[in-house]
Formats: C-alpha cells, structure tokens, sequence
DNA sequence: TGTACATCAGTGAACGCGCGTTCACTGATGTAC
DNA sequence: TGTACATCAGTGAACGCGCGTTCACTGATGTAC
C-alpha cells in the first residue's frame, strides 16, 4: 500500500477552521455584550453584529439563543474551574500561614466577582430559571471545596467541626453566596461597604467556624 | 359658623372603597402570580384576569407595570419590617439561652425562605436591575441588623469583636444572602443540603463570628 | 321629584414594538469527469 | 486544464409571537337646577 502522497490532517481543515473561528468570535461576542450590559439586554442580532457576523451564522451553530448562552457559560465554569485547580494547589502557598491564605482567597474571589461582575450577575439570573445552570454553578462549589479541603490537610490543619469536610464544602458555598448576593444586589450609587471590609470579615467567619487561628497582627502581604 | 351637616368623612367614601378594593385585589393577584410562576412569566393580562379586573383598572392605578410590581413588593417590605420588629422583641425571649434565640431565628428565616420562595426569587431578580428595590432590601436588612443587636445587648451578650455593631450587620447580611442564593438556586430535583443541616451550620456560623457560647447538648425547642 | 349633565371606575379590542427564528439567496471552496 | 456540479459557510430581510400600553367606549353614581 503507497502511503497517501497528500496529508490527511490536511483534508478540509480550512473550511472548519473557518467557521471555527466564527463560533469563537459569537461566543466572545455574546460574553463581552452580556458583561457589558446584562443577559437580558443582549440580542442575537447584537451578538452577530459584534461578532462581525451574521444571525444566521448563530444559528448555523446552535439550536437557538438558550443554547448560546449555555456555550457562554460552560466556558465561563470550564475557565473557573481551572483557576480553582491552580490557584489552590498546595505548592502554591508553602511557607504561608494558613490564615493568610484564606485572605488571599477570598480577596482573589472578592477581586474575581468585582472584575467579571456582568457575566457573572448574567449566569446568576439565568441560573434561577435553568436547573443545568444551577447544576454546573453547584458542580463548581463541589470542586473548590474539595480543593480547599485537601490544601488544608496537606497543611495539616485540623478543624474543629464534627464533619470537617462538609463544613468545608458549605463554608466556600456560604462565601460564595455572599459574594453573589453583593454582586447582584450592589449599587453602584453607595457602595455598603468597602471591599477591603468585606474581605476582612469573610475571613473571619472562614476561621472562627472552621476553628483554624486568626492571622497575627503584622500587616498581610497580599 | 354652622358645622356641617353631612359628615366630612363620608364624602365620595363608596367610590373610593370601591377603587380602593379593586387596587387590592390586583395587588394580591400579582403577588399570587409571582409566586406562583415566576415575575418574568407574570403579564398584566393575567394579573387582570386572576383579579377579575381588566388590564385598564391596572393602569388607572399604576403608571406602568413596573409600577405595579414595585408595590407588590412595597407592600412585601413592610410586612417583613413589621415581622422582623415583633420577632425580635427581647421580651419574646426571656429565660432562653442566646444560642436557642438564634438556632429559632435563623429556623424561622428558612421557614419564611422557603413559604414565600417565590415571591422572594422574584424579587430578587428585580432588585438586580432596579436600584430602588435592592435599596429597600438594604433598608431591611438594617432594620433587621438594628434589632438584632438592640436583642443581644438587652440579653447583655458580650461580642467578640472590635465592632459589634458591624459585626452584626455583616452576619445578618450573610445570613440572607446565604438564605437568597439558595432560594434562587436550589434545584428542586436533588435538594443539596436539608434545611435542618443549613439551619444547624448557619447558627454555628453566627455565634462562632459573634463569639457566642454555643447550645448546650440538649435537644432544642424549636 | 325630574331631567340633564359631570365624574368616577372600569372594559377589552387594537396597536406597536422588540426580538427570536426562519429561509431564500449569495459566494467561496472543493470534487468529478 | 477546463467545465459542471456539490457542499460549506454565511447573509440579512421578513415573519410571527408575546406582551405592555392605549383609547374609544359603557355603565354606575353623584350633582345642579
């Protein structure tokens, strides 16, 4: 058997990188429109004309508008979840004491919600309605906590709570929803309370019911 | 001067009444709405029907049907500013140890979370887009935050923190933004948590920030 | 007491707008012979 | 190499639906003389 002369990866690559890159332009499209201005503001018909596109197009790749958002989303949880894996490996935080790394924790987060604060608020929205949504926000929780729990133990901290792991799983889920909550709910006229504030007393509550030390009074580097 | 005979408050009041009980009932219908599936679903049609009133009546009394909506919840406000002030009446509580006054608080607050879940949601949802119902939460929240300290100093509980009065606000907020997030996310197909569970960390949560004793091993009354 | 008129409250069909979705069409690229 | 045809990708005007809002109209009640 002679070997094909003309490479097979090459075979009709250009038409599908083509229209690869079509779907990668909707998709940036929708989630800048949707940071922007919100979920509900946001028209196909706006997405393809940011996307340099047609409406068309959307629908040559998706079955309708629910569909595209969803792609916007699971991106959205595929990048966060990534984020999660690294930022919490132990490695990272060698020589730390434990106290500083859950302030650094949470200011990340508290720095996370205020810089992708639209899609986010736009997930949270669509999240009431849609049980997948809400499935993948909780899929999401599921594996900080994990995380978090495991860079604890490998610190050898030990928690004073009779379940130590599910008191993990529902602490990251009370700060989480905390920090939703102020991303939904803040005006932008009068800002409650300062985020440095927030910060301080989410690390509070973290150590005082995990039962782990408060930070020594020297300044924090974050 | 001759006093009048017919008496002031009886004039024009059958016609009031009559405008007066037509503006109620749309307002109990769209609140029954809301609650029922949703405010996006919610059309003023509907809420018309259901009051046996015609979409006309509705815009007699409301400039819009943002209008409308903003007064349902108005009036939701109010009741659980009202709710609030009664429940959290020190004299309520004489002769109960702190931590079973907030192990029934913070019950309750689910209870109500979970009857009025709809209604919640929905409000929720609005207050995302329009700063004047987030405002009233805010104002809620204070309220409820004012009491709740004015309670614990009555009981003569020391806090430990440098500021109590924060320290209150903040766990009163966290508490409802952990109670809203789970309203706007629980799927109903697989219930993460029970709510005893949620019940039982969150009083952990609150007297570990407030540095309150915890409940002794005794069974609670609820 | 009777008649004419004014006001209040309400009715619901019709209007209009926004937006998701469709579909007849174009142009570019690939394939057959 | 040239011609005819097929497929892929995309285009955007037109359609249709849902829903908020309006408005010409009705009926009941009150007021003037």
């Amino acid at each position: 058997m002679a070997p094909p002369i003309t490479p097979l990866e090459w075979v009709r690559p250009p038409q599908q990188a083509r229209s690869q890159q079509t779907l990668e332009r909707i998709l940036r499209a929708a989630e800048a429109l949707i940071a922007e201005k919100g979920v509900e503001q946001t028209t196909v018909a706006e997405i393809a004309r940011r996307a340099e596109s047609s409406v068309g197009a959307c629908y040559a790749r998706f079955a309708d508008k629910e569909a595209l958002l969803r792609s916007v989303f699971e991106r959205f949880f595929e990048q966060a979840a990534a984020t999660a894996e690294s930022v919490l490996a132990p490695e990272r935080w060698h020589g730390q004491p434990t106290a500083d790394v859950v302030a650094s924790l949470v200011s990340f987060m508290l720095r996370t919600y205020r810089d992708r604060r639209g899609l986010i608020v736009g997930l949270a929205l669509r999240a009431a309605r849609e049980p997948e949504l809400a499935g993948f926000g909780e899929r999401l929780g599921t594996i900080v906590a994990e995380r978090v729990y495991a860079l604890l133990e490998a610190r050898g901290e030990v928690l004073d709570h009779p379940r130590p792991k599910e008191a993990v799983h529902f602490c990251v889920w009370l700060v989480l929803s905390a920090l939703e909550a102020r991303a939904l709910h803040s005006t932008q006229l009068a800002p409650p309370i300062s985020e440095d504030c927030i910060a301080e007393e989410l690390v509070r509550v973290a150590l005082a019911y995990l039962g782990l030390a408060p930070a020594e009074a020297t300044p924090l580097t974050t």
